[in-house]
DNA sequence: TTTTTTTTCGAACATTTGTTCTATTTTATG
DNA sequence: CATAAAATAGAACAAATGTTCGAAAAAAAA
């Protein structure tokens, strides 16, 4: 496929942005496009902020920025086993990062790895990561994170039976569990990931 | 919590990539942190290049990057249903997007919206997204993207029965469907995405 | 072909910016 | 307190970089 002056211009600011995280200067441009004057370059550029495809700040070195680009997604901790004693979030625990879209993210998310098979015919399934909204206290009906004890993680759904609360596995092979001093809210699921 | 110039230093920097999407000058930085002499700033600057918290490249302004900031994600389109005629990926047919661990990325990965609950018992469900790798074509036992007469994606086991090939799905109350010029597979199911 | 528009060039200029060196101040250490 | 180490300042310099303007060349349109 032929690439005209400014889609070629583009695709490097891109590609330099992407693979070394700073933008190209002018002349670095030049270079790599076969345009002998730096204003050659401006003139494309301008082009290309006129059409909304580039940002720059002027008189700034460096400063391209490609909207396209621009991390749409964020990342957040996976947390896997919990080390005894360790709180929840502590690096000893953290096993990875997922990442979200940023317009889902907030300081609240975390992630974990879930163990075994109580939730399985909730489609979430041994080794699934399922991210967590510490911010939101799971309601009745909810898939929730708890904490156990102190020392476990779990995840399951919430609801009131004749006036009782329970945590209640998705597997008819699993019992229900009260809901007792012991067992502390963490937060709700909001999505799940799985590698297939 | 208190911090020290150097981790004052590293976060502003950590900020400015990530908002603005370009490194500060180090003019910048020292305004920002109270430093007045720029050198100051280089002296700290050194200090974190040295503990792996930076990297620049010498005489090139504004091309600070921080380790932990590099993206380690990338995006992939996602489809959703699909215009008659139009091919699958086609820019008509994209609905989003979502990113996969750099690690895991190739220029053959895409991703599907499931439109139904015909794989719920391998916990795909309907409105679930899997990424498909175009490069990997489904064998026998494998959950594959198939294209139905040019119009129509589904996904599906894939599997032999006394000899014949058959598209299977993970839900009793459905058909299976023998492989034939009509089904063309797509590529392999490797990841799933669900909002909850 | 002639005219117009788009693209490129070249050079000069003004800033921005990174670098270096020495001296001074502050903080830690014995 | 005396000494060493760490941190800051200041200035001067060299290089990288964005900007501008007029002219030339190339491409497109008439």
């Amino acid at each position: 496929m032929k690439l005209n002056k400014q889609q070629e211009i583009l695709q490097f600011i891109q590609n330099k942005l992407e693979n070394e995280g700073y933008s190209p200067s002018i002349r670095e441009i030049a270079e790599e496009v076969n345009l002998k004057s730096t204003s050659s370059v401006q003139y494309h550029l301008n082009n290309l902020i006129e059409k909304g495809l580039l940002n720059k700040k002027a008189n700034q070195s460096r400063t391209l920025t490609s909207n396209r680009l621009m991390s749409t997604f964020k990342s957040v901790p996976v947390v896997g086993e919990i080390a005894a004693g360790a709180p929840l979030l502590a690096e000893e625990n953290k096993i990875g990062e997922i990442s979200v879209p940023q317009e889902k993210f907030n300081n609240n998310l975390f992630a974990l790895k879930i163990n075994g098979d109580s939730m399985v015919d909730a489609g979430i399934y041994h080794e699934d990561i399922v991210v967590i909204d510490k911010g939101i206290e799971p309601k009745n009906g909810d898939i929730g994170a708890f904490m156990i004890n102190e020392t476990e993680a779990t995840v399951k759904f919430l609801d009131s039976i004749s006036g009782k609360r329970y945590l209640i596995p998705a597997n008819k092979s699993y019992e229900n569990q009260e809901v007792n001093s012991n067992i502390q809210p963490i937060g709700k699921v909001v999505s799940l990931f799985r590698d297939i």
